[in-house]
DNA sequence: ATTGAAATTTACTCTGA
DNA sequence: TCAGAGTAAATTTCAAT
């Protein structure tokens, strides 16, 4: 990944329906150049896709939390994320060094969701759980910056 | 919002770049109307715009921290999510109920730079920091599901 | 690896129902 | 609010450097 390709990235993070032909202009290559290197990030997995950006306020999902999971039996073969996955109101599952095991960022309608929602992560996944309510969001999943790498002293 | 609505934030939500045809196969329109529908839905700004989803790994940021900050002073004015916003690694900032004022997560290439991003935080925003460290991430912004909301009973 | 251009597909607008 | 047709613009492939 050299400068192009960096550049590449951070403007399909910021803008992920950017036209090629834009998206050519941005980084002063052809068309068919961006097209080819773009075609290769998503081959590499560097892109791993695209999507939309919702509001979740705007969806019915006013209510975001952070739950902390710890199972209660921690020599348990732990395949909780699994468990989980099946639950659409967890976005994301982290694996996490410290007093947890995982954190959960869940979006729900309301405070009683929520409620249902912890009851079925504890029968389900045999955990114990701290939660976090958010009560803004100042800013979330700004674009990538990807950074620049310690240059090469061969 | 109704049930097409739906369904047209969920398939873009999975794949921001699906072409308006093939929208309108899935959800059973006219490629106009589901177009009418798509540009309703971003100036109601229930779509906020559109991302690649990249590997941060690739990127080379693969250390993913969860850093929990509270003002040193409770009495100052609160405004550290604006003073910390133009730090290119934190990726979110959610203002949290509980123990801490504020949850950032922020993507960086090593322990260092983690070491110096709080040295940052701590120097510009007058506050005080619990690191939680991201091990693996089994899944992370899995597509928005929208809601049945509740029926209408007028 | 990059370009320019051709061929195809898609986006977008407008008209009418 | 939806569908259809027409135009403009984009994507994608290809030959050549």
């Amino acid at each position: 990944m050299e400068q192009i390709d960096r550049a590449i990235v951070a403007a399909l993070s910021a803008d992920g329906r950017l036209s090629f032909t834009d998206l050519a202009e941005r980084v002063g290559l052809s068309v068919s150049a961006v097209h080819q290197r773009v075609r290769r990030l998503e081959q590499r997995g560097v892109i791993r896709g695209y999507a939309a950006v919702v509001d979740y306020e705007a969806l019915g999902l006013p209510l975001t939390a952070f739950v902390a999971i710890r199972p209660t039996d921690p020599a348990a073969p732990d395949d909780a994320p699994e468990r989980l996955a099946h639950l659409p109101e967890i976005e994301s599952c982290y694996s996490v060094a410290g007093e947890d095991f995982y954190l959960l960022k869940v979006r729900v309608a309301s405070p009683v969701d929520l409620e249902g929602l912890l009851q079925r992560i504890r029968s389900m996944a045999g955990v114990t759980h701290r939660t976090t309510i958010v009560l803004s969001t100042p800013y979330e999943g700004r674009p990538a910056r990807p950074p620049v790498p310690p240059a090469d002293t061969d």
